[in-house]
RNA sequence: UGGGCUGUCGCCAAGUGGUUAAGGCAUCGGACUUUGACUCCGACAUCGAUGGUUCGAAUCCAUCCAGCCCAGCCA
């Protein structure tokens, strides 16, 4: 359920008073690292926000530092954004601005707003102050405007080294916001740049580049996390003095983090280095390809994201809320025997033939499929024990009746172990007149209980996928001790064939999980069945 | 007395002067059940604190407390 934000009514209200009558947002990533579920949020709501009114949404990358930026990057988010169902209108590159940047620069210049320094990064770190001192001018602050024009274009002309003069803009020292204590606007990076190669050895700042990229572009809403609240007025002071056309308005959101969760990059970085996780893909993490690697449907990531809605309040959302959203979405999903940690069962007393049980499914009456039975089949390890432990027990123990699902009523009668002491195999009997379908009721089983037959039942691996950190893990520890040692597992099982034929990659495995069919017929856990099943 | 922002149930989150303070997740009971699923019933907050304004406040005012962000030539 859609809630209403602020930015909404922002919006409503905008078009209302008519300031505007088309609405364009934005999603400006800078290319050097993954999408996660955090970025879900932002790349959403701009979509969404735009395409409400009409509007349009523009995927801009923000490629203004060459030295942290690589053109790899590009097509994995463009690639995760698509994958989100969140089309761009139009597909753009803050390095596309750079020619414009420059004569915004030198127009501030000009208009002596802004000015060469020639401190050393040193010494403007330690003349901007402190968050409770005033910093100190620049003695290149009020050097004449010609002069510093001069010295800007060559720094253009790749004159000077790296770091050996700044642009800065003339604001206040004083300001109680570090953001207008004459910020940087333009620095020298003799770096190779993906787009524009090498034709810029000056590149300019965030807080320059990003106002100046937003009203060129005629975006309205410049939506943004909370700790840009601090740049918003640098942000208006660019817009303004660089006399833009277009005056877009920044407004801040609180950044959607998920509890337990890691989608830091640095964590992650040290994660692969470790060998915990194979990449940024990894299904046990909450990347945008991880996700999409354990299956998780887009449509429940845009209700996750629509119904936590748009707060300026920052808390840790869990989880479970997404995985309600996931069942929600596959609730009628075709329903699978899967049977992990296959236990085989004898049935006795069972013709030697077998049979073939025809069922629909419990959605749709027209999806049918066989179930092959015989009297060779295997349950879960996990749904026998040999002594019924009490009375809320609703599975097989010896002496103990349950039913098969879709076929009959069995009683296991006795195990059959290895020289270790294991079960390797139940011998039970079954009763004809408990088939399924016929409406017997003569008496309740303890239960019922999934299987897939012996010998047409197809062994396939099935993945599990559960956090990667243990519960409240401190991060302040080191790694190996808040991991989860079973984040991720790998079982054989054996399915019913309908699993193999079924058309769709999304089951339910009944009694289980809701999963996802690869191509390789492995079967992941996109998340578990709910459960009030209490073991104590 | 640096600035900015936030504070409603364990976790999210509606609510903007008159409601029994929505809803979801989680939890706890119970019904139903050829999935311990689904579904269905039921339980579960006086709104960070304290004062004030008002016939009436989570909603207005004041003070206080707590948390987050800001001193990159990162974004």
């Amino acid at each position: 359920m859609e809630h209403s934000n602020f930015i909404r009514t922002i919006i409503e209200e905008d078009l209302k008073t008519g300031k505007h009558d088309h609405i364009i947002t934005r999603f400006p990533p800078e290319p050097n690292g993954f999408l996660h579920l955090g970025h879900a949020r932002s790349i959403i709501m701009n979509y969404t926000l735009a395409k409400a009114f009409g509007g349009t949404f523009h995927l801009r990358f923000d490629d203004t530092n060459p030295i942290k930026e690589d053109a790899t990057f590009i097509e994995a988010i463009k690639n995760d954004i698509e994958w989100l169902g969140c089309p761009w209108d139009d597909l753009l590159f803050a390095s596309d601005y750079f020619d414009t940047m420059y004569e915004k620069a030198c127009l501030l210049i000009e208009k002596g707003l802004a000015y060469v320094d020639e401190q050393s990064a040193d010494v403007i770190r330690e003349t901007r102050g402190t968050l409770k001192e005033p910093g100190l001018k620049s003695p290149y602050r009020d050097r004449p405007n010609a002069e510093s024009l001069a010295l800007f274009q060559a720094m253009k002309a790749g004159d000077f080294k790296d770091g050996e003069k700044v642009l800065r803009a003339k604001i206040d020292m004083a300001s109680p916001n570090m953001n207008m204590r004459d910020p940087v606007l333009y620095r020298i990076q003799h770096a190779h740049h993906h787009r524009t190669k090498d034709a810029w050895c000056i590149y300019p700042m965030y807080d320059f580049a990003h106002p100046l990229e937003d009203a060129i572009e005629g975006i309205t809403h410049s939506l943004c996390t909370l700790e840009f609240e601090d740049h918003r007025p640098i942000y208006d002071w660019v817009v303004r003095e660089c006399e833009m056309e277009s005056v877009p308005r920044q407004i801040e959101f609180g950044k959607l983090k998920i509890a337990n969760e890691i989608s830091g990059k640095r964590f992650i970085n040290t994660l692969v280095a470790d060998g915990v996780v194979d990449d940024y893909a990894d299904p046990r993490l909450v990347t945008l390809s991880g996700l999409r690697k354990k299956g998780v449907p887009v449509a429940a990531i845009h209700r996750f994201i629509h119904s936590l809605g748009l707060p300026k309040s920052e808390g840790e959302t869990s989880l479970q809320m997404l995985e309600e959203e996931i069942r929600s979405e596959l609730s009628s999903a075709p329903r699978i025997h899967l049977v992990k940690e296959p236990l085989r069962v004898t049935i006795t007393n069972y013709p030697s033939e077998g049979e073939i049980l025809t069922q629909a499914a419990d959605q749709d009456e027209t999806l049918v499929r066989d179930i092959p039975f015989s009297a060779q089949i295997y349950i879960e390890k996990d749904d026998f024990v040999l002594e019924k432990p009490n009375k809320k027990w609703k599975r097989l123990a010896l002496g103990i009746e349950v039913r098969l699902m879709h076929a009959y009523f069995i009683k296991a009668e006795s195990v059959v172990t290895d020289e270790a002491g294991n079960i390797i195999e139940i011998k039970a009997t079954y009763d004809v007149r408990t088939k399924s379908g016929t409406d017997f009721n003569e008496r309740k089983p303890n239960g019922t209980i999934h299987f897939v037959d012996a010998k047409q039942g197809v062994p396939v691996t099935y993945m599990e996928y559960n956090p990667l950190l243990i519960e409240n893990a401190d991060r302040s520890q080191p790694i190996d001790a808040i991991l989860n040692s079973d984040s991720m597992k790998s079982y054989s099982a054996i399915v019913e064939p309908a699993a193999l034929t079924l058309p769709g990659s999304y089951f339910q495995a009944i009694r289980s999980s809701y999963v996802r069919r690869d191509e390789a017929n492995v079967f992941h856990r996109v998340v578990a069945l709910r459960s009030s099943f209490k073991r104590s």
